[in-house]
RNA sequence: AGAGGGUUGGCGGAGUGGUCGAACGCGGCGGUCUUGAAAACCGUUGUACCGCGAGGUACCGGGGGUUCGAAUCCCUCACCCUCUGCCA
């Protein structure tokens, strides 16, 4: 969520920042915060002065008992009756202004970063290049859908016998290259200087607060309900969620953790012809990129994970672009968005495989991560993260570009981790 | 899963109703001394919020309660340890 202060002290670049969003009850949003605050700044002041009445009363009448004084002791008591009932009143009232104002903070989105371009929709993203060649295939080419059953190395009816759509299994080959392609991610992470972790994935709900999963977009996530866990929807979530609360110390900086995790989404109501086979599954394997880093860094940050991604790409052989998201289209917690999209030449569509965004220091307030300065101040850090990749329509567009006549060709970089090089 | 014991500041560890934000030790930081360092000695050393400031308030695993007053008593939840059970 967005500091108090940065919203209180910046009302007019607040209100154009969630404007630029679409929110059309921008300025609103911020009259609320303002005045919540205001409320309970006063309702604090009135609550602690109460308060240090009342405890210097208490050390009277403790010192009245030492002395055995008693009489004197039982009349102060009295008095402290009235402040005691006043004080009850103005800390129930303070936690209501305090309920109230995080509620609103909840619920406002980060505010984009200047070089956010305008829009509201998709088509307002901003495509900053594209690289490779899109191949043509040959006329009877086959959708990966096609593919992964020719070859039986996907199976979606099995995945629906033993757990429901969108839960696919991989047989054979389909499983040695998602086994090939997670340890071909996390060899280059670790080469780009990142730490493996290897989180839990479930999660409790303070972890789905610190990064933003919740409440807003509690539908998405699988629920343990009577134990009150989350099945992650992405590592990010666990692997941020380890400096919640957390104060690092300089040299702790940067921090650049990378963590292999299948992911879960339920993913509502989104399914329908567009999002055949692997293009949108309830659970999928992600590499997932998290780095922390210290205001003035961040967008450097940003742009070597951009960089990295891009050379998974490149080294995949794939052809992909770079959009930069619009102010509409950005995520309710990122402050800047690049998307990297392949193409995927049989349905001759672009899929989305990464995301890489700058949370600025919106997820850091929410999870209280920060960290001391070299004058021993305390400070707010800026997290980011990326998919370093999502693995289904990487191998959906694998499938698709490099089918031939006598099976798919793999690409030359993964044959070291699949132990083969066509499947067929 | 059952029984019992725990959870105190960066760490160790006192504290069982009154001036305790918390003894003491270690560590950290600053200083004295030294060519420099170590040792020794002196000082200092949590976080958040309110307040222009002086200063105040809250926090001893989380939440709630008793009391004029709670780290200390009660309830509840979480976690840790030991034993039993079960299991990879």
């Amino acid at each position: 969520m967005l500091a108090i202060s940065n919203i209180v002290n910046n009302q007019q670049a607040a209100v154009q920042g969630l404007t630029k969003r679409g929110l059309a009850n921008a300025r609103d949003l911020v009259d609320q915060v303002v005045q919540l605050d205001q409320l309970r700044r006063e309702t604090q002041t009135k609550l602690d002065s109460t308060l240090a009445e009342s405890n210097t009363l208490s050390r009277q009448i403790g010192q009245l008992m030492k002395e055995g004084k008693r009489e004197e002791a039982e009349s102060v008591k009295l008095k402290t009756t009235e402040l005691k009932n006043s004080s009850k009143a103005l800390a129930e009232s303070l936690r209501t202004h305090e309920e109230q104002l995080q509620q609103v903070l909840y619920n406002i989105p980060n505010l984009p970063h200047k070089n956010v371009p305008e829009g509201l929709r998709a088509e307002d993203n901003e495509v900053l290049l594209e690289h490779g060649e899109i191949p043509t295939l040959p006329q009877d080419a086959s959708p990966h859908w096609e593919l992964i059953e020719k070859y039986d190395i996907i199976d979606f009816t099995l995945g629906s016998k033993i757990s429901g759509a969108g839960f696919p299994v991989y047989k054979g080959k389909g499983a040695r290259l998602q086994r090939a392609l997670v340890n071909f991610f996390l060899d280059k992470a670790r080469e780009a200087g990142y730490i493996e972790i290897q989180p839990p994935l479930l999660v409790n709900e303070d972890s789905g607060y610190g990064t933003g999963q919740l409440p807003d977009k509690e539908g998405q996530m699988y629920e343990i309900v009577d134990q009150k866990l989350f099945l992650i929807p992405t590592a990010e979530v666990p692997i941020t969620n380890l400096y919640r609360n957390v104060i690092l110390q300089e040299n702790d900086l940067p921090v650049k953790n990378t963590g292999y995790t299948p992911c879960f989404r339920r993913e509502a109501g989104s399914w329908g012809a567009h999002v055949r086979g692997l293009n949108r599954l309830h659970q999928f394997d992600k590499v997932e990129l998290v780095h922390i880093t210290q205001p003035e860094h961040s967008y450097a940050a940003l742009e070597e994970m951009l960089l990295h991604t891009r050379q998974l790409l490149e080294q995949l052989e794939l052809p992909y672009r770079i959009l930069k998201l619009c102010a509409g289209d950005l995520g309710f917690t990122s402050a800047f968005t690049y998307d990297l999209e392949v193409y995927s030449a049989a349905q001759e569509q672009w899929l989305e495989v990464s995301s890489v965004s700058n949370f600025e220091t919106y997820q850091a307030n929410r999870l209280k991560l920060r960290y001391k300065d070299g004058n021993n101040k305390t400070q707010m850090l800026h997290t980011l993260n990326g998919s370093a990749l999502a693995l289904p329509r990487i191998v959906a567009a694998i499938l698709e570009n490099n089918q031939q006549a006598e099976g798919v060709k793999v690409p030359d970089v993964l044959i070291p981790y699949t132990g083969f090089n066509i499947i067929n």
